[in-house]
DNA sequence: TCAATCCGTATC
DNA sequence: ATACGGATTGAC
């Protein structure tokens, strides 16, 4: 389009271009200031375009286009348009226009800028996770300015009920707000001295910031639903990002009823194209102000934004694996903080993070009285270890201790439902203290220590050292043994051990929501326990406890407290005969904060030893993994902050699921660690280092993580 | 002397 | 990335 008769490019005359044949510029701001979704690092900014007459309408900030950049057709985002250009020398014009719709609010771009930066990665790519795909039957579907309602929603239902009438329902009756208002009852949160002076804050408009440990039972989305209440009757919207999809079903449920149908939209990856762009359109044209959703919708274009709500940011799903990787609990902070919006960091366990947020004075912590913890949390008990095996032989087989036997029985024949929490098999190999069976770390960097290639002299995991003489910090012995990793307990074994009992699972192929209250096994893989109905389960047995806590994962203590509590939180209250049986030992830091339902204490105790070893979030680590020769090249070229401990690189210690093929580089990963001020010039020492390799050479397959949920 | 290639550089 | 210009190398 730029010549006027489509073909040749005009090389001969160098620039000059056949101005006089094309269209003539938009009359106002003719300039149009484009974030090109190309994926080079040295490309990430804006490029100025000028706007033809016929799309000064169209090409509006936040709406799609395509250009053409260094001669290919490239998709774009229009961020601003302007009267002139500072570039020098001669504008492109804007190909065409892919649609009007805004779907860039000045808001998700300022801080998908903000995420990017703080990863070190690029806009596009972090705007690549804030808008979904655009589907055109949808936009065109709904997209005539200002229809009513009832319009929007028989439009809705013709095009496609199938995959889109959830959303639908939930979207478009764009009532008001205020009209649904009211005084919003404090309901649970009467059990958190600071609870009502809270949503006191978020009803007046005000933005408070906030971990909160969330009280066991079922409780926990009720009370994220009065909190969204309480900023709805404030006049501003607000975003609940969970982990998975039954999450999003149960905080959508609560939400209906508290803020009604109208103003509540759930969005998820699962929907399906035409779903998830109408539920997006539904927010960013303001028919939907409250959002719940997995990790993406913590960008979702929510206007007036009031609170953010996570739950349980130390779930793995909360950390997005596409580049940039960043984590939902990150950009909740960033973004709380850019839109003055209040922030709500939940769970029954909150990670290490989220307490950072707090010792910062950044946010403040929530929790329950200790008096109302008593009264909902369920009766824990430790089995210790390997003893006291049932004498049972079916029990036996399954490995099952005498007194998660006994209470299992009992609790059946009072008719109540009974949770099994069983490991996932293919856990690491790893090496551990023979004596206390703490995990074995390097002396120099306190890496995991294991055996490269599963034997062979034991050496770190992070920097490579091989370990010579090691002895345990804790307890001087100086054996090293493998730990137990992974386990063969099967559903059917334990179905032996109690015949007659009807058996359910719930993991990997195949997960229940919810199970009915009557006797049952219901055995269950960490984060698919399903709800049991009534009154919750009369026993859960945590039967995972070695295989979480012997992982070479500085966060095996959280993660293993983390997923128990979620278990147990499932049960009875211990006053309503509620009991919780944990299979590990009861003198582990993590198995007393279960027992005495104390995630606070464990927590600030972690976040000490933490900083004590300076891990993060004391510090803050950036993983590199890529070939050899790709990583040594970024080293080479990276200048780093000081301090700064280069860690490696070592041939990576988990390799890709897939075997690679014989000739293939092996991978290796390097580890860079700063303290956390120097976290900013990290990622852009990252970005700078990316942008100068990414200019010369092919570094592709090169991939930087910065915060890595795993790192050893 | 021209052409096939290799670099280095800019991409609105 | 990728398209282009300019320099370099190689064959006629």
């Amino acid at each position: 389009m730029t010549e006027p008769s489509g073909g040749e490019r005009a090389s001969k005359g160098g620039r000059r271009r056949a101005v006089g044949a094309a269209s003539p510029a938009a009359e106002v701001l003719p300039v149009a200031r484009v974030a090109l979704d190309i994926p080079l690092t040295h490309l990430d900014r804006l490029f100025d375009y000028l706007v033809p007459a016929e799309l000064a309408d169209a090409a509006v900030p936040g709406s799609r286009v395509r250009v053409r950049f260094a001669g290919r057709l490239v998709d774009g985002f229009v961020l601003e348009r302007v009267a002139s250009s500072e570039h020098d020398g001669p504008l492109a014009r804007l190909e065409r226009s892919v649609s009007a719709e805004q779907v860039l609010s000045p808001a998700v771009v300022r801080l998908a800028r903000a995420v990017a930066d703080r990863y070190g990665g690029t806009l596009a790519d972090v705007l690549r996770l804030a808008v979904p795909p655009r589907h055109a039957r949808v936009e065109a579907a709904t997209s005539v300015e200002k229809r009513s309602p009832a319009e929007v929603k028989a439009s809705a239902a013709e095009t496609d009920g199938a995959d889109g009438a959830a959303v639908a329902d939930g979207a478009v009756e764009a009532g008001g707000v205020g009209e649904v208002g009211g005084v919003v009852a404090p309901g649970e949160w009467v059990r958190y001295p600071a609870g009502p002076s809270m949503l006191a804050a978020l009803g007046d408009g005000r933005w408070p910031r906030a971990v909160w440990w969330a009280p066991p039972g079922p409780a926990w989305p009720r009370m994220i639903a009065v909190a969204v209440a309480a900023v709805v009757r404030s006049g501003r919207g607000a975003i609940v990002v969970v982990p998975d999809h039954r999450d999003v079903d149960r905080v959508e449920a609560a939400l209906v009823e508290a803020v009604g149908r109208e103003t509540t939209v759930a969005l998820r990856a699962d929907l399906g194209p035409a779903a998830r762009y109408r539920a997006f359109l539904a927010v960013r044209r303001g028919q939907a102000r409250v959002v719940v959703g997995t990790r993406s919708a913590v960008f979702a274009p929510v206007e007036a934004l009031g609170l953010i709500v996570t739950w349980d940011d130390g779930d793995d799903l909360h950390a997005e694996p596409l580049a940039p990787y960043p984590h939902t609990r990150d950009v909740a902070v960033l973004r709380a903080g850019q839109e003055h919006a209040a922030l709500l960091v939940g769970g029954f366990c909150p990670t290490v993070e989220a307490e950072a947020l707090v010792r910062a004075g950044w946010a403040r912590a929530l929790v329950a009285a200790r008096a109302q913890l008593r009264e909902l949390a369920p009766w824990v008990e430790a089995t210790g270890s390997d003893h006291e095996v049932s004498r049972d032989p079916a029990a036996r087989a399954a490995r099952l201790p005498s007194l998660v036997v006994r209470t299992a029985r009992e609790v059946l024949a009072a008719g109540a439902p009974v949770l099994v929490q069983v490991p996932r098999r293919g856990y690491q190999p790893s090496l551990a203290c023979t004596g206390c069976r703490r995990p074995a770390r390097c002396g120099h960097c306190q890496g995991p220590l294991g055996r490269p290639g599963g034997s062979g002299p034991p050496a770190c995991g992070w920097c490579g050292r091989p370990v010579a003489a090691w002895q345990c910090p804790s307890c001087g012995d100086p054996r090293l043994r493998a730990s137990v990793t992974g386990d063969r307990r099967t559903a059917e074994e334990l179905g032996r051990a109690f015949p007659g009992v009807p058996l359910r699972t719930s993991g990997r192929d195949g997960v229940l929501a919810t199970v009915p209250a009557e006797p049952a096994l219901v055995v269950s893989t960490p984060g698919a326990e399903p709800v049991a109905e009534g009154d919750g389960y009369g026993a859960v047995v945590l039967l995972d406890g070695w295989a979480l806590l012997g992982r070479p994962d500085l966060r095996a203590a959280e993660t293993a407290l983390r997923r128990w509590a979620a278990a147990a939180a499932l049960a009875r209250p211990g006053a309503a005969g509620g009991r919780v049986i944990v299979g590990a030992d009861a003198g582990l830091p993590a198995v007393q904060a279960l027992i005495r339902w104390d995630p606070v204490t464990f927590t600030a105790r972690e976040a000490d030893e933490r900083a004590a070893l300076g891990f993060p979030p004391a510090s803050r680590i950036a993983a590199v993994d890529g070939t050899a020769a790709a990583v040594a090249e970024l080293l080479d070229v990276l200048r780093l902050p000081e301090p700064a401990d280069v860690l490696g690189p070592v041939p990576s210690p988990a390799p890709r699921t897939a075997a690679r093929a014989g000739d293939e580089p092996e991978p290796h990963r390097l580890l860079i660690r700063v303290p956390r001020e120097r976290g900013g010039e990290l990622a852009a020492a990252l970005h700078a280092a990316r942008g100068v390799l990414g200019a010369r050479r092919s570094t592709s397959g090169l991939r930087i993580q910065l915060d890595p949920l795993v790192i050893g």
